[in-house]
DNA sequence: TTATAGGATGTTAGCGCTCACACTATTAGG
DNA sequence: CCTAATAGTGTGAGCGCTAACATCCTATAA
């Protein structure tokens, strides 16, 4: 047996062969389990292979089979839990399937290039699909124009689209938010939505409307924040929160600064006014007092997602799926029954 | 000029050579902005780019080049706000020198060959470099010895080694925590630290407990939680505090969970107990109280990680480095002067 | 005018792999 | 014992690109 070499190059195929003394096909052969190989240079090549110190090259099997094994994902604003969890969960499904993935991001509020781009330097690297975790409404006709004939499944809770869609059911979500509020008795209910450009905020804000009018009850428009604790903290300090008794945050971290800001004003939450968040975020039970909040399940949905995509790169054109996957509210101390009397104080003094 | 051709192939460059009328050469000249091309075939041949809806491929690139231009990023945990912000810093760094990056992540406690098999995926992928985020120090050995001669940084603050270093000061944060306490006057001081297998963990407890030592206090041996904010909640709840008037947390979230179990024994923060955290979360500023604590920048870590990594591909080895980024003592609601009388019943009702 | 430098382009090979096919061993069937 | 099938292996081409060299232009100088 030759000894290795001392070579900084990486081992190719070849010298994988040359050591076993075989053709390069059969080392390809035995590196892709086909059939017909007899059990004896099997046996060799995986020796040899072992003295190389040999890795295959998906790179160059990427150009020989034009399948680069690699799902493209274009998301905004990964620093949040929500997409950065469902990033997590993606990778993971992904290698399930044998594949790997490959992100490119962006968190600006968008100089209106970042999805094209975003989508071209994907496809540049080598993809055989796409997955586009773009929250925001603006993004989505940019991807219908730019898709580029791959497989595309959107992250979203789209109505109706031309398109691959999964996620989690948001109306669902906010709608037992709303009735676990109603349920408990208050009337005046007061709902804090993210920036209106992102579907899932205008998803949960019609919802919110919605429930309240199911159950007779008045919707005021929402309150807009731009997901941020600190733009709950303001509205919690300062808002005009007329006698509302609860409010519906459209994510933990607005919340959390509204708890804050609430306090601030001499409000306490849950005696003074009711909340609850939406993402479950883990450290939401830690939250003063423990958040009532809807829990999404992003593991769920990287599954789905790479097995529609899986599907359809192997299996061919499917009929456009559109996957819905439930949240659960789970209970916890920020929400509780209205107070009694009615307070008169509290929020006027706040002012403007 | 020959229409776009309806075809679902990806265009290559010979594809556009045909339509430019040139020879594929040329087309990769003008690709890769060579000299000595001709204004007027120049433009030609961007035409043909812009006709054809050309991408290159660079995977084909690649394997010419024997440059894969693509950073392997091996990172532990990356559910948690610190590995998380350093993978998005590390990408949009990368991508600032024409790098992407293939990110392999565990989470799990470690069957104990992770690392190994995250280094060959990589390996196998195709990168010039490879950056760990490994936090852990069983990881190190391993990597150490599994690194397949290429460019090796590693994110941690490591002692010595004969890798490239980057790290935030973890030293020196502690240290700022810790005398920002006594400072306050507090002579009784806890220290609740994360798991002892990661390398920051032990560097902060050690900081602590020198800390208090020089400035003739006595150290009590730190209470062990696993950076959760649910292992924080029991600490705060349950854990036998003795005298102490303040704790420094080794993150935020534990600090979080210790404030709201602090809070179900009846002690208030920072009233009765000065809490002070590591991290700076985004929202750590809404916890209630707002949170004192060291706030590390992962952006300029990202940066330096990748200005190493770059150098160390394209001009070849420097001496090894080892890069320090500073940490900032953010000081919020959560300390303050230690209570006047000591109490008495607290702690002790609150026993196991 | 003609040699000549160098600017502008084309040609060929090869990166590491797989596919399609060709070929050689083996075995089974008549 | 020979043919035919099949198991096992090898050969050549080509995926899309770039490096290196070859060739062709064009301007300038002698």
């Amino acid at each position: 047996m030759t000894s290795e070499v001392e070579s900084s190059r990486r081992a190719s195929i070849y010298d994988v062969a040359r050591e076993a003394g075989v053709s390069h096909m059969t080392v390809s052969r035995v590196l892709n389990d086909h059939p017909n190989i007899r059990e004896a240079t099997k046996k060799r090549v995986l020796e040899a292979i072992k003295v190389t110190n040999y890795t295959p090259s998906s790179i160059a099997r990427a150009l020989a089979t034009q399948k680069a094994m690699r799902i493209g994902v274009l998301v905004d604003s990964p620093v949040q839990y929500g997409p950065n969890s469902t990033l997590r969960a993606l990778e993971s499904a992904a290698r399930q399937h044998g594949y790997v993935i490959s992100s490119v991001s962006f968190s600006a509020p968008g100089d209106g290039e970042e999805v094209e781009d975003g989508i071209a330097e994907l496809v540049t690297q080598g993809i055989d699909a796409i997955c586009v975790i773009a929250p925001r409404l603006s993004s989505l006709d940019k991807v219908r124009r730019k898709a580029p004939g791959l497989p595309t499944v959107i992250v979203q809770s789209e109505p109706a689209t031309e398109m691959h869609t999964v996620s989690v059911d948001q109306r669902s979500g906010a709608e037992s938010a709303v009735k676990h509020l109603i349920e408990l008795g208050h009337t005046s209910i007061l709902h804090l939505a993210g920036p209106m450009d992102w579907h899932d905020s205008r998803v949960r804000a019609q919802a919110f409307q919605e429930t309240l009018e199911a159950a007779g009850l008045v919707s005021a428009p929402p309150i807009i924040g731009d997901w941020s604790s600190d733009s709950g903290y303001d509205v919690g300090k300062s808002a005009d929160l007329g006698d509302a008794t609860a409010i519906f945050a459209s994510n933990d971290q607005m919340a959390l600064g509204l708890i804050h800001g609430l306090q601030e004003r001499g409000l306490k939450v849950p005696d003074d006014m009711s909340i609850v968040g939406f993402d479950d975020l883990p450290d939401a039970r830690h939250f003063l007092p423990p958040l009532t909040t809807i829990r999404q399940n992003f593991s769920d949905l990287g599954i789905q997602v790479i097995e529609l995509l899986v599907r359809a790169i192997e299996g061919g054109v499917s009929p456009y799926a559109r996957e819905l996957i439930e949240p659960k509210l789970m209970i916890r101390l920020s929400t509780g029954a209205p107070p009694k009397t009615p307070r008169a104080g509290a929020l006027a003094q706040a002012g403007r």
